[in-house]
DNA sequence: TTGACAACATACCCGGTAGTATGTTCCTCT
DNA sequence: AGAGGAACATACTACCGGGTATGTTGTCAA
């Protein structure tokens, strides 16, 4: 789960941090967490976080913004690479629903960011950072929306709004997130079959023809 | 928006509350709305409610019940109905995505106490009431899930697990929860087309051919 | 008429939490 | 070696919000 513990050491105990507390802020909410909260997840005191934050929202921060970069490092290589319009598709959407269930606390401060935003209950200074960082999130969509319009000048899918079909599909391929609890033993092949079983319905909601999805 | 108007008016007042209510935990989530809040709302003060109510969490599941009481109201007359279950499966589809979208506040809190139950920080006897909201609309969810098996078993819908599917069904029939504002002035036209738009996703996600959907 | 109760408003208490101010320990660089 | 700072822990404050205790007003029945 932790994110990259291999970078210099000096930010390996920011990423412990950020792990922590990206569990505490899935398992109560942000609201209903406390810095406490998570200092106790860390074995430590309030002290250590507020060495390295200013405040529990700029922590937050910190978590939705590692999440969204976990998105993009995982799809990069996908949205450049030279294939079929329908290989893509199929490549992306898998691989994100992977992200989701492999970086599921992140992945649910993410979620819990855009809500923050929407009902916009924060300081200006937190409102810009989350503007910011809901651009990031917009960017991320916005490469899967322009996969799903050629998609759809290919015929290969069939909808009316880019916008409420891109919110419709990611729906679908972060559905895991809420109702997917990793139990102590849980095999890739789980894992990967219920991808599988998300990509599938998703593509299917996009108007994909049957034969080719089968494989997915 | 207000439940039923009409109904003694002992309990009219309560319902102005809910309503009340509903909108607050849905634009600052549960843990963030406080019950001054609320009274502010409603232009009234925290004597009115705790008159009414003997906590903020009794306040909560009361609009969670409501919710889903409206949710089987809705869709009680469709389940009954003897038509071919192609119909059934569009009929509810449909019906309960624009529930969604006309009862939003109410369905946000149901959402809420959804994952309230899961998180499972709550006092016991909280607990007890969640737990049994929380039947409610399994219950319901229930509903729907027979009349998937049945499709499935006709050879009209097409998925692997039944729980998961589900799961995906309603997370595109309830997306518009959540990014859905209704601005001023939205029409019935406006809903009922964005209703066909996640009934369509849904339908086709669960595998139905497409000469079935054409007309939702 | 009055008294009893419903339906609130007002005033207050108190626990929890974000944030701060100040120690303490170790590590590093000169 | 020792000075300075990074990386914490400890102790404290201020405030907010859930809940309660008590006051006030209208209504209705006897």
């Amino acid at each position: 789960m932790s994110v990259s513990a291999t970078v210099n050491p000096a930010r390996h105990g920011q990423e412990e941090i950020l792990d922590a507390a990206a569990q505490c802020f899935m398992d109560r909410g942000y609201a209903a967490t406390s810095i406490d909260d998570v200092a106790r997840n860390l074995g430590a005191t309030k002290g250590r976080i507020y060495h390295h934050y200013r405040s529990k929202a700029d922590l937050f921060f910190d978590v939705y913004r590692q999440g969204m970069q976990m998105n993009f490092d995982a799809i990069a290589p996908l949205a450049e690479q030279k294939i079929g319009i329908v290989e893509k598709l199929r490549a992306m959407t898998k691989t994100h629903t992977l992200a989701m269930i492999r970086t599921q606390p992140y992945q649910r401060c993410v979620w819990e960011g855009v809500e923050l935003l929407l009902r916009g209950s924060t300081t200006p200074e937190q409102r810009i950072a989350l503007v910011e960082l809901h651009k990031m999130r917009t960017d991320y969509a916005n490469i899967f929306r322009d996969v799903l319009e050629q998609a759809k000048r290919e015929g290969i899918a069939h909808f009316h709004s880019s916008s409420i079909t891109l919110h419709l599909m990611f729906m679908s391929l972060n559905s895991p997130l809420f109702w997917f609890q990793p139990s102590h033993g849980v095999d890739e092949k789980t894992i990967d079959g219920i991808a599988s079983q998300c990509t599938v319905f998703a593509l299917r909601g996009l108007g994909l023809k049957e034969e080719l999805i089968a494989d997915v």
